[in-house]
DNA sequence: TATAAAACCAAGCGATCGCTTGCTTTAGGA
DNA sequence: TCCTAAAGCAAGCGATCGCTTGGTTTTATA
């Protein structure tokens, strides 16, 4: 996917396609996709309507760029807080920690990754899932170095422990427990290691 | 709430209220609610537009009411689930897969619940909090008869299990592992009463 | 400084949105 | 059987939607 209009020269110093980014994240993490028009997106960086299609040929290739910006950032918070780590168990305690700092304190990029549903994105919903896909397998090479007793095991770890941190979203608070706390608590109800 | 026009004396055999409702909670769960439009619902029950309005005051009003009767239903199937259990692990793992259940095979009317975001009610957002909040407390109930340590754990228990139930539709696939199975290698996960 | 591309404005297109109004059909209680 | 209310039709309102088109301004490069 080439940068909208396919520039022949290097784009100006001017150019707001990031600030657009940046009020498409916000609006969408928000107020969710169909909920947010573009002559909104156009009034938040004080631009008319039109001028969002120079940069993307629809509203939906905007959620995609969005979509796509966040498992990113999600993807180097989860990066950089492992690197370093070398318990099995400390590094996925780290990978929870920093995805969840992505959701809730980090960037607005982050909650549409996990707020927006891919058919939300029309025809493109294939390249969403793919987004998703790619980081749940960085996830999934954490979980099985814990070694658990079987795959069927990992995998269900990973789906418990990913579907428990992406509901935070909806009824965590700002001024309560931070996310390393909340993540805390939830590796101290699992059973480490056992084979029962 | 009275039924929308408070009939005074009892509704017809042809209403059609059901119908409209159903195709709603179907529509709904499916497309989400800002994708779903008046037009749709009222072609799925073989209707005019406008005759929405004589069952329902306004689409957010429509949502509400399939919201409610949604908790209702997932409510009664974790009731039904639980009668008889006596053991409290077995009981909250009874009450696991009936909500999963609810969520999965279950009528699009629980999916709603789960899907859509309270703030798409507009104005009527603070029912449908009000509404997950009554059937969250049952499930807190379940939990607290487990005896953890202490409170912050039962809580941190709470919203692990129901974040990770809630996601599981995510990724589900109606061929693979039944609700029951999933949630009982979700169980098998935890610490069960230890204190560390 | 001339020029070509980048970036955006101005205006509006057709389509669709939630919803209203006035009228007609139908069923149930007396 | 008659009458009233329930239920829905027919038509369209104003608003908003995503998006297009043609022209204008601005910046970087040569």
């Amino acid at each position: 996917m080439p940068p909208a209009p396919v520039p022949e020269r290097a784009p100006r110093q001017d150019n707001r396609r990031n600030a657009l980014l940046d009020a498409a994240a916000n609006q969408f993490a928000e107020r969710g996709f169909h909920a947010t028009s573009t002559r909104e997106l156009a009034a938040a960086v004080g631009m008319l309507p039109g001028s969002i299609y120079y940069h993307f040929p629809s509203k939906s290739d905007l959620l995609v760029a969005v979509y796509d910006e966040g498992v990113r950032r999600i993807e180097t918070a989860v990066a950089q807080a492992v690197d370093g780590v070398e318990a099995p168990w400390a590094r996925v305690e780290a990978a929870c920690t920093a995805h969840l700092e992505a959701l809730l304190d980090g960037s607005a990029y982050a909650r549409v990754v996990v707020r927006v549903q891919p058919e939300d994105a029309g025809e493109s919903d294939a390249e969403l899932i793919a987004l998703r896909d790619r980081y749940e397998a960085l996830f999934a090479g954490l979980i099985d170095d814990l070694d658990l007793p079987d795959a069927e095991a990992s995998r269900a770890l990973r789906l418990l422990l990913l579907g428990a941190l992406n509901w935070v979203q909806h009824w965590y608070r700002p001024g309560r427990d931070a996310p390393h706390v909340i993540v805390h608590r939830f590796m101290g109800l699992l059973a480490r290691g056992k084979t029962p």
